[in-house]
DNA sequence: TTGCAGATTAGAATAATTATAAATAACTTT
DNA sequence: AAAGTTATTTATAATTATTCTAATCTGCAA
């Protein structure tokens, strides 16, 4: 039950210190699955109101250095990061701008078996990412 | 060997009219392929010194309502275009954070078909996005 | 050719992110 | 357990990216 134990041997792994701020930050990640900086102020601002929006950019920083977050892609002017716990897919929703999680380990093991074997010239392949289109139907 | 005949007929289709500021921004957008609004501005700085960024963000916009170019998806603040003439995937280099574009017919059949015949509740899944995350090597 | 709806412009306003420098707190060493 | 070192946080300012506004201009239909 002790909810900071996996951050913190992460965090000291990686020389960063394990700050009440880091914990918060990644908890809230864990709970909003995907999320812009913004959106991270608001879901802590009952429970840490003193953390800053600048902390908050550097924390995420600092995770995506350490492979706890991804950075996401997105269309409009903003950064969104994802947390990092499994491959997957996102449906980025044109009605509303959002994106919703969506599995598919058949596609995925698709174009990972496809790419598995292919050479780029010039280019280290670390990582597919696919991103559908949508509108509500 | 009439540049802007394309475009004009295009333009007019859609109701908006073939300003010479649109014609610009078209033509340098063929060039650059992808661009992002101050690349554009940066193109045609010498050739169309009046033009704003302002307005050349309306004509993205504008175009990207007409489907001559897409919306890119980026993971930095900043939107990016793409000239819609083809369909291709894209590599973005971690190194330099650029994007590269990268044509793979085969593979973008291979998710198609398997797209096809997916049903994904409450979505109309329009498109799909594939980017490569790599490094120079 | 003229009128007008739509487009462009300059500049201000907003939104999102990053930089700066001082204050604070985590971890190491004692 | 206390002190020192150093990374981190904080508040604020600065920068970057995009959008808005209101005045002017222009393409094009009549």
């Amino acid at each position: 039950m002790e909810s900071g134990g996996e951050i913190r041997s992460i965090l000291k792994e990686k020389g960063l210190k394990a700050t009440p701020q880091r914990i918060a930050v990644y908890n809230s990640m864990l709970a909003l699955g995907h999320a812009s900086a913004d959106m991270v102020e608001a879901e802590l601002k009952k429970t840490c109101p003193s953390l800053t929006l600048a902390t908050i950019y550097n924390v995420l920083e600092s995770f995506v250095g350490c492979g706890l977050l991804k950075r996401r892609f997105s269309s409009n002017n903003k950064m969104y990061f994802d947390v990092n716990t499994y491959e997957h897919m996102h449906i980025y929703c044109e009605d509303t701008g959002s994106f919703v999680d969506y599995e598919d380990d058949t596609l995925m093991k698709l174009i990972e078996e496809y790419m598995k074997d292919k050479h780029i010239d010039g280019f280290d392949i670390k990582g597919i990412e696919v991103q559908l289109i949508g509108s509500r139907s």
